[in-house]
RNA sequence: GGCGGCGUAGCCAAGUGGCUAAGGCGGAGGUCUGCAAAACCUCUACUCAGCGGUUCGAAUCCGCUCGCCGCCUCCA
């Protein structure tokens, strides 16, 4: 049984699909005006494992995440650019693909476009008008959050509160300053598509609600994002969905923590994100990943080059186990997982099934990577075992999404294999001077040899 | 001001009523080794921000104090 924290009701609660056997989940994407930064890494590397692992617990998902692709700042941006908005956005679409491919986040199984949903928007809004709960003035269409009683249910907001936190720009033609724009007429010069209440663009929260409902239906089970979407974002979300459903949209609203720098949240408008594509050039995405799930999804993290380089090092003790298994696989052992081994599996499930619990899981892993390199070393029993050992910890790190791209397994060649022969024989006959150049050799086509009781070993360096 | 979260070893971080307070990094010692590296073994929090309280029993529940962060405005 999956337990959820339920941001909507503040709970842990036992995860139960619409549908069983079945999981459809929104995860809100980025708004594509700029590079993609460790705070949506984090975002997209949390709802990638907890995708994987419901696929991994037999579940049929169905992953949507969207792209924001008209808003104030694409639009300024590409002005400034002098390239249309739609050839800005799709920019960095692309390059948004690109840093989650490089961070191994599978894609997901849709990933619509705000701009190519525009009739969906329309529809809601026309619904929201017709029903009362919208209302136009001058060709924009409001809201109006006294028209749908449980906003603020989400995010813990009284509304006379938010009255009084209501301080910037008071728009007087709006009935209520907490009413939200769902259709903003449009400036010359901007994306404009055709409405009934004259040419304009839509507001940034109905598409979440419009996207959502065309590929998941009007209730679907679990809904994700930054915590800072919580208000207002998923708020708004929730009144135009539900004011004209009737539904509970999601039944389960699940946020990730922010990555701070420093003491600060990191942020576009704070000016001090780090992108992704910078990282992934410094760090292995598996050592990022592992920093990353090192920290449980609600928690806050902060930002240290320093955490990332020693998860690289506590995921290189991981990585060695798998090269290991290839090498005695190749000698000849296979066989089924002994029953020394079979506790792991259990106790990353019960670790993963509370609340994702990825930091507890890591520590499993660990465990099964400690008894494994013990059987190795002790070379007990068939090495068949070892071999089985290693698959069954490389599935379920493949959970997390690590080790996704695989273990080296490419050879080091004959090439190499001559120097190390050579390097043998050298120390067989006690030439150490030859034996240390030869490995620097080596080392410099991309190997290290290390010698063990069993002999030398090599494995590939700076994975 | 309102709402929410956090404070656990040198650092990072699980644990949220009762076995020896996970795991990672770092550090110390050991085994192995020509050297090195890796690996493995052992050790590294009598204690969970502080003070009270509830309880047979609390890091875990309650209250207060101190410190930090997020949301209330675009934000993953």
């Amino acid at each position: 049984m999956i337990r959820i924290s339920n941001t909507m009701t503040r709970t842990k609660e036992e995860f139960v699909p619409l549908t069983s056997g079945e999981v459809r989940m929104y995860v809100c994407g980025v708004t594509v005006y700029d590079y993609s930064h460790i705070g949506h890494a984090r975002s997209a590397i949390v709802f990638d494992v907890i995708r994987r692992y419901l696929a991994f617990k037999g579940y049929r998902v169905t992953f949507v995440k969207n792209y924001t692709d008209v808003d104030d700042r694409i639009i300024r941006r590409a002005n400034e650019a002098g390239v249309s908005p739609r050839e800005f956005a799709e920019r960095y679409v692309a390059a948004e693909r690109e840093d989650m491919a490089a961070l191994g986040v599978l894609a997901p199984d849709v990933d619509p476009k705000a701009t190519e949903h525009v009739s969906e928007m329309l529809e809601l809004i026309e619904r929201l008008v017709a029903s009362g709960h919208a209302y136009p003035v001058d060709g924009d269409v409001y809201f109006e959050i006294s028209r749908f009683p449980p906003y603020g249910r989400l995010s813990g907001k009284n509304l006379d509160e938010l009255l009084a936190g209501a301080r910037v720009e008071v728009d007087e033609r709006k009935r209520d300053p907490r009413d939200f724009a769902l259709w903003k007429s449009s400036k010359p010069g901007e994306p404009t598509w055709e409405s009934p209440w004259g040419p304009g663009r839509p507001g940034w929260h109905i598409e979440c609600s419009a996207m959502a409902m065309r590929y998941l239906g009007e209730s679907f089970d679990l809904h994700g994002g930054g915590e800072d979407l919580i208000f207002p974002h998923h708020e708004c979300e929730i009144a135009q969905s539900e004011a004209c459903t009737g539904k509970p949209l999601a039944r389960y609203w699940v946020h990730n923590g922010m990555v701070n720098m420093g003491k600060e949240k990191m942020s576009k408008s704070l000016g001090n994100t780090l992108n992704i594509r910078e990282i992934v050039k410094r760090h292995d995405p598996d050592a990022l990943r592992l920093w990353m799930l090192g920290t449980h999804y609600r928690n806050m993290i902060e930002w240290s080059e320093e955490r990332v380089e020693e998860s690289a090092r506590a995921l290189d003790r991981l990585a060695r186990l798998l090269h290991d298994a290839v090498t005695v696989r190749d000698a000849g052992g296979a066989a089924s997982l002994p029953p020394a081994l079979a506790e792991f599996r259990p106790r990353f499930e019960k670790a993963m099934d509370d609340d994702f619990n990825t930091p507890q899981a890591l520590g499993v892993l660990f465990d099964f990577g400690r008894a494994l390199a013990e059987a190795r070393d002790r070379q007990a029993g068939a090495p068949g075992a070892f071999v089985a050992g290693v698959a069954e910890l490389a599935q379920l790190a493949r959970v997390l999404g690590l080790f996704g791209r695989g273990a080296p397994v490419d050879g080091p060649g004959a090439a190499v294999e001559r120097l190390v022969t050579a390097r043998g024989e050298a120390r067989a006959r006690r030439d150490f001077k030859r034996a240390d150049e030869l490995r620097d050799e080596i080392a410099r086509l991309g190997w290290l040899v290390e010698d063990t009781p069993a002999g030398s070993r090599l494995t590939p360096k700076g994975r």
